[in-house]
DNA sequence: TTGAAAGCGCTAACAC
DNA sequence: GTGTTAGCGCTTTCAA
């Protein structure tokens, strides 16, 4: 039903081998022949089979997203913003994306049947909750590897990840523009590396301008509303209640001013707040939230760009990609309204 | 490099045509060769080749998800959701998605470009912007469709939606209950189904409960916070100020409540306001939104599930599937607290 | 129950 | 520049 080559080769009068040349722009075919097949292609609406030419070239022209499954689906629309991106990037060069969504165990599993069925040619993994041990095997094993929204220091693995140092660093530091010099950490679980990114920005912008970080950084098992919530009880519980608070997510921040309005306090009155990745909906939260704009389909573009790099030449060096992000000001800090900087 | 159904003959001493037949659990092998071959096919870690299969099954195991790209990435993970529910319910079968984000025009020829080439076995449609002459087309040239948070009422498209007007009608009847006579309906565009069967629900509840639909429904082009506020300033400017207000989904309430706390009144004292969808941060807004919840994973299962039912029998008649939604109380609609019924 | 052989649609040596 | 040929790894007739 569907035309292949053979049919063109024959109505042409020539040889499959030339079709084949003719329509992967390869050398060895005259101009004029290579004209005719390609319009006797277009007239007859040919398509390449895939699987017949994967067979063979061993490229599938597939990518595989890989992403713990309860994040492909988080509050926020990080991860899909991300594939979003990665997807449109691939797009461009008849590349598509399969999804895997695991469960941490599943990963490993899962990876490998991918390669080695031949279902992708090489794989995307996002967030930090990865097996680092597959992915090194994967690697190893000549598959291309990107990471994104995550790295791994001190391999041959690239990965796109977000400045969170340089984000961290420009949202205190307009917090401390603002005058003050008791402001909170309320971050995630310490090991994290975007908590502990985020602090090292927090905590050189405070060294920057000569302030001494008195309080102690507080660290939560997770990054949600409710941990913004009873985290911002805990530190307003505390002896020294400080006058501004950096979250290194808006829903903590979000969580947190809830906690703040609750305690009878206002927000950015008594306290202000500020939190990192710009969701969507910290443009209304009461009051609306200053934070640091992540770009993530950018994230996703610069992924997908660089993984057809590797595909392209799989000997290409490594890199390690950081995209900024960008301070959005909002009233959560005192500030009368909208504007980024 | 990777193992091949013929090394395994060589290996346990038999052909390929067997080998086969035994690993696809066809009929025709003897018990116990059967079990040597499979014995072999572990120790050897085989696992097949797809392109060399798909080749010649025609099936590539691959089922192509279609969603206009800025929905894919919008505020709300909400095709993310259904996407994830897809994504669990194929792998159970060793199915795998691939991303289809398209704009509008490029929708006809990225489909028929992945069909013919047969990159994948199926399609699944996401949302309402989709162009029905290509799904019509697609399907009667015999490729597996399943439509998702949309339906073509009249064709044979097989579609998992939602149960729009049985949730619209628990919200509004909700509403009723609490005393509220005057309930305005703040929609998206009259043309669309979402909107037009929310409007059902919401008339059929006033009706059955003898109420006269005195205000005009309000129809926005667009269903965002923007939307709802805009539409909510234009409803409290209007002759007859309403007491409740059913928005069509959670962003237009939030927009809603927004304007009404703008007018100096208070929600749910002056105004009640309801809403659908159950965003994630419905139950963080300010007062906690009653609305109705969606269970997007769910859609995603059912309509995974129907594609695989229509890759093993075609001629399997189509389905319309309504997922029912579930009422979740919260504070706008002057109730205490949050429960769902 | 098993094997030989053909062939899915394409690419890539190798000849000419 | 072009054609011939040999597969890629698998499934599936057809014989035995």
């Amino acid at each position: 039903m569907s035309v292949t080559i053979a049919e063109i080769a024959k109505k042409v009068g020539t040889s499959t081998a030339t079709i084949s040349r003719a329509l992967n722009g390869l050398p060895g075919v005259s101009t004029e022949l290579r004209a005719k097949i390609l319009h006797a292609a277009k007239e007859m609406d040919y398509l390449p089979n895939i699987s017949a030419r994967s067979l063979i070239t061993k490229k599938t022209k597939i990518a595989a997203f890989v992403v713990e499954a309860k994040h492909a689906n988080s509050a926020d629309p990080f991860y899909p913003s991300i594939l979003q991106g990665i997807q449109a990037e691939l797009a461009k060069n008849s590349y598509h994306v399969i999804l895997v969504g695991h469960n941490n165990e599943e990963e490993n599993g899962q990876v490998w049947k991918i390669a080695r069925e031949q279902k992708a040619d090489g794989f995307i993994f996002a967030g930090p909750d990865i097996n680092v041990a597959t992915i090194l095997a994967i690697k190893e094993a000549g598959y291309p590897v990107v990471l994104v929204d995550n790295s791994l220091p001190g391999t041959k693995i690239s990965s796109i990840s977000i400045d969170n140092l340089g984000g961290a660093f420009e949202v205190v530091e307009h917090l401390i523009e603002h005058g003050h010099k008791k402001i909170a950490f309320l971050g995630g679980a310490s090991g994290w590396a975007s908590t502990r990114e985020r602090l090292d920005g927090y905590e050189t912008a405070l060294r920057q301008n000569g302030i001494d970080p008195s309080l102690k950084p507080l660290f939560m098992p997770a990054t949600t509303i409710e941990t913004g919530y009873s985290g911002m009880i805990s530190i307003l519980g505390g002896e020294a209640r400080p006058t501004a608070v950096f979250a290194v997510n808006d829903a903590m921040a979000i969580g947190a001013m809830k906690a703040i309005h609750e305690a009878g306090l206002q927000v950015p009155e008594d306290i202000a707040v500020a939190g990192f990745d710009d969701v969507i909906w910290s443009a209304y939260s009461d009051p609306p939230l200053t934070t640091a704009s992540v770009f993530k389909e950018k994230l996703g573009n610069q992924a997908g760009h660089h993984f057809l790099e590797l595909i392209e030449s799989p000997d290409e060096p490594p890199v390690k990609i950081e995209v900024s992000t960008q301070l959005v000001i909002r009233r959560s800090c005192g500030c009368r309204g909208d504007r980024s900087s």
